[in-house]
RNA sequence: GGGAGAGUUCCCGAGCGGCCAAAGGGGGCAGACUGUAAAUCUGUUGUCACUGACUUCGGUGGUCCGAAUCCACCCUCUCCCA
């Protein structure tokens, strides 16, 4: 159940619910893919650094350990011991990313399993049942994310399945949940809007869904190819369709500038990989833009990652300590460099939070969304 | 003291007369990454007045139109025999 607690122009404060705690929002999801944050973060480590929730995904679950074992084990939170909200992806983004892999058809989609090549089939019941196992809190719609640019009449053919595909996913996660060994009752599905980069398309994709009365919305096939502006322009075309009473879900994105531009176009709920895995590659956040802490120069530079930051990485480590871990491959190199960029992350939503309640989110936007996107 | 082998660009290492500023690794430097097949991938790595020129393959001479590659001597290292 979302609660909209404030509005700033198209900018939302709210608060979700789930069986699993409270989420304020507009809120940034670390993304535990695989179960487990990469870069060796710990569950401990996830409140350290302010997650409030966590996302997993359908597709490498199954697989790997498989959602069976999963369920028998008690569910993802048990799991991976995460006893607050956890969202899961569909599988949908595997028919973008594996899309060598794969074969499309009406009643799902066939992969050439990524680890040994064995078939593995996934439709809307399919991805419906491996999510209910996991027990996540909100499982989305098993979708198609198509790549951008695509031609109309692809995106047309597709969307139209999509829409189907969420009537089945609707009917069976409703099933599922309301089995009496159920893993999580409470689980809940959202939609996910496609259309590609045409705005009428997305509009009608957008109100066919919404006819189906779902719990949360998504906004889905973004930053898979087109511009920055032609994403902002479809996020700001949806928008006015998606129902205000809902929570609405940016997918995959973004960079902490799209982040606060799709904040202020209307979006609650964020994840993203790039924090994770530009910090395993040593591209690390400050409040004054990105730098990249391999550079020569910081080889004997005693400051912080960043001066200004309040992470428990910049309270303790110099700039020159953490560049030679990551050169001589040390693991803790990896783990700071994670825990840092994920902190900012997280901070950077709780000012944005900070600034809604106060009724200064645009002031906040114009002093920092160009800032923090930055290279130095 | 006698014999055998080796010395290549930051390192290892290929090359054995022209197609060599010199393969391939490593390391260095830089870039990309947006619902994670990503601790991955890409570029670059002698100098400069850079679509060309110059310097370089232990040293010094030499052969040849042309040498990292052939010859002579020297230096250094490794191994074997005394």
């Amino acid at each position: 159940m979302f609660e909209l607690i404030k509005t700033e122009k198209n900018a939302r404060r709210g608060r979700y619910h789930t069986p699993h705690g409270t989420v304020e929002t507009p809120v940034f999801m670390n993304v535990g893919t695989q179960a487990a944050i990469k870069g060796g973060l710990a569950a401990d480590d996830l409140e350290q650094i302010g997650c409030q929730i966590e996302l997993s995904n359908t597709y490498h679950l199954h697989l790997r350990p498989g959602d069976g074992a999963v369920g028998e084990m008690g569910g993802l939170h048990k799991f991976m011991t995460w006893d607050r909200p956890i969202l899961t992806d569909s599988g949908g983004f595997q028919v973008f990313s594996l899309a060598s892999l794969r074969k499309i058809k009406e009643e799902g989609v066939t992969f050439a399993s990524h680890l040994d090549g064995r078939r593995i089939f996934m439709g809307p019941e399919e991805s419906m049942r491996i999510q209910a196992n996991l027990g996540s809190d909100v499982a989305m719609a098993f979708d198609e994310c198509i790549e951008n640019p695509s031609p109309r009449d692809y995106v047309k053919t597709s969307c139209d399945r999509t829409v189907r595909w969420l009537e089945r996913c609707k009917k069976a996660l409703s099933d599922y949940t309301s089995e009496e060994n159920a893993v999580n009752p409470g689980q809940v599905l959202w939609g996910i809007n496609q259309g590609g980069t045409y705005p009428d398309l997305r509009v009608d994709h957008m109100k066919a869904i919404a006819e189906l009365d779902l719990p949360g919305y998504a906004i889905g096939g973004l930053a898979v190819g087109e511009t920055t502006e032609e994403m902002y322009e479809i996020i700001s075309a949806v928008e006015p369709y998606m129902p205000s009473d809902r929570p609405r879900y940016l997918m995959g994105v973004g960079t902490p500038g799209n982040i606060i531009e799709a904040v202020w176009r209307g979006v609650d709920f964020f994840d993203c990989v790039m924090p994770a895995r530009n910090a395993r590659h040593g591209h690390l956040h400050t409040r004054h833009g990105r730098i990249n802490i391999n550079n020569q120069k910081y080889a004997t530079d005693p400051l912080p990652i960043d001066p200004e930051c309040g992470c428990p990485v910049c309270q303790r480590y110099s700039r020159g300590y953490i560049r030679h871990l990551l050169k001589a491959e040390e693991v803790l190199g990896l783990r700071l460099c994670v825990m840092h960029n994920l902190w900012f992350y997280n901070n950077m939503m709780a000012e944005i939070r900070q600034s809604l309640d106060a009724g200064c989110f645009e002031s906040w936007r114009n002093e920092h969304a160009e800032e923090f996107d930055r290279r130095i």
